[in-house]
DNA sequence: GCCGTTGTTGCAACTCATTGCAGCAAGCGG
DNA sequence: CCGCTTGCTGCAATGAGTTGCAACAACGGC
């Protein structure tokens, strides 16, 4: 119930390190290849924790490389989602937001008056997967969900 | 649990013409105008039910009106919103769609990999409007809500 | 180390949506 | 009917993201 302020870099923990060293042999294992434009992303995602828009991420590329393309990061980002290696949400305007290695799968909830943004953690979404699944038989995305309304002190 | 397959247009009901001629009159009570643009798009609006994209509805627009402007669409369906005459979602990339006078609040479920669509309704959503409010205090905007994961045939 | 296959890139064009601003006109008051 | 105020429109620029295509280059095989 903590506004979402998570900052948007940190210093990479010992297990994040092999995650990312990982990604070259999971793109060759699927025949995929391990270029320096992806090189050069994964560099700026494995220095990234939280949610980082894809503007965001090219800005971050163009620092290191100023020839950065659009397309080729955000096919890129298509790639590292079918891996599994980042997950895209969208915020209330509908823009994309990847979450970069999250500590656990989750939601977000924002507040059309004030702006102010939380997480949906597992737990409370667990409410929302559950409903679904046994009305359905719908597995939804967590880390999909975006909800928008008025917070406790805008009402 | 059907698809989510209505029409784009249809006939407006008895109603419903109430509803948008009384446009007018709303919009002139907060001070705001009764423009020929305005009109216009009130006008394909109320042959409207359902779900459109603003890109829809600024073809629409052209088909009567060729020199029809995309800010001033956008920015009209601001006003109606507004007003509480249309209210959007985001389809499962983003893109805004706009309902149209919905026989009764509800949001989307969309399934990832078949592309099917399907309404949640007032009844389903309760739960998670109720989960929200209960544990933050947190008013939902179901309308706003879309959902995306795999439906039962697709798991 | 060279070659060929085929996945990738760069680029240009395009779609959807938003914004700042100057000129325009709806609608009110006289 | 006229003039003023102020909300609105048109336009041009901008931002975010996608797509088709031809040239390029990663990398497995020889
Ligand atoms: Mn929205
Ligand atoms: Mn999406
Ligand atoms: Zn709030
Ligand atoms: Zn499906």
């Amino acid at each position: 119930m903590q506004p979402d302020g998570s900052p948007p870099r940190s210093e990479s923990r010992a297990d994040d390190v092999a995650a990312w060293e990982s990604v070259r042999d999971r793109l060759r294992a699927r025949g995929l290849r391990w270029t320096p434009q992806r090189r050069a992303l994964v560099a700026v995602l494995s220095q990234t924790r939280g949610h980082v828009t894809g503007a965001d991420l090219i800005e971050r590329c163009r620092e290191q490389d100023p020839s950065t393309i659009p397309s080729t990061v955000y096919r890129t980002l298509d790639v590292l989602e079918d891996l599994g290696i980042v997950r895209h949400g969208h915020g209330p305007d509908g823009r994309e937001e990847y979450h970069v290695l999250p500590d656990a799968e989750h939601g977000h909830l924002h507040c059309r008056a004030c702006g102010a943004a939380w997480e949906i953690t597992k737990d409370e979404g667990a409410t929302i997967v559950a409903s679904l699944e046994a009305a359905r038989g719908f597995a939804v995305d967590l880390s999909h969900v975006t909800i928008v309304g008025r917070c406790r002190s805008c009402r």
